[in-house]
DNA sequence: TATTGTTATACTCTATAACTATA
DNA sequence: TATAGTTATAGAGTATAACAATA
């Protein structure tokens, strides 16, 4: 059986990081968490106050998509909602958002940690600056 | 604004895969297709006969699954049906499939081919290298 | 006029369970 | 017993349009 699709780089990118996201929710299910609530819980605890806007910018989701995700960790008390003016909210972890950001952490960075040393040491070096750049060219929507 | 996400190999993998497939998906929009019908296209044109389920392995994909990916392909001519034995049913590209493959392996390739240039020369060679390693370390579901 | 948050809606992808018919 | 295809269903993620309130 020939496999076409394993020397495209782009296809091997996607299933690498198919692969990455199911085990991050994995692991994170232990939390009831997944991916996106964790990314979440980790830009407002280095952002305190940020609004749902803002990270949806970063996160690269749509304000109507940060809806049901800013709710539901609210309806979970990890994080609370303060006015900023009358039409923008700023966002902050709970004591208990604290917590399970701490958590959260703990497993991402294990995983991360675990991932980066199945790559080869002389390679290593090179991973960010291969991904970044893979970023890069796809961000800027290369029309063709 | 403090991003602690971005120095996450595990996110840029991600970050990078999903603005690569919007990137796709975009341009295969010009034939009507989504990066899930060129990729069953590629499959069946390098392995006339195979079944959907060894298609499923080979993709990942579900067998459940299959079956609207499947359909919509015949719906449209693309691809057809021959059944091997009383329950399998080999996959094969008509003459319209083989001309839209044609097409989806021009745009992949083009597009693959862009993305490959924008990494720096020196660090090209260790891409493939790399992401095989990333996409080996998740597939094999490393419990933690 | 532009921005923030929201609602509604739809499509894609993924995941599980259960059924049938066949091997 | 195991496999191939199918149906039904549910949950995530993503996309667009439209609206009210506010800047």
């Amino acid at each position: 059986m020939i496999d076409p699709l394993i020397a495209l780089p782009g296809y091997v990118l996607n299933r690498a990081a198919a692969a990455n996201l199911a085990n991050l929710n994995q692991q994170l299910s232990k939390l009831g968490l997944r991916h996106s609530d964790a990314s979440l819980l980790m830009l407002v605890a280095s952002n305190a106050g940020l609004t749902q806007s803002d990270a949806g910018k970063m996160l690269d989701i749509q304000r109507a998509n940060m809806v049901p995700l800013v709710s539901r960790l609210m309806k979970r008390d990890l994080i609370l909602k303060e006015p900023v003016d009358g039409r923008s909210h700023g966002l902050f972890l709970t004591r208990k958002g604290k917590a399970f950001h701490k958590e959260a952490v703990a497993i991402i960075n294990d995983l991360e940690a675990r991932m980066l040393e199945s790559v080869s040491e002389d390679l290593r070096p090179h991973l960010m600056p291969i991904l970044s750049a893979l970023w890069d060219f796809n961000m800027k929507k290369p029309a063709g």
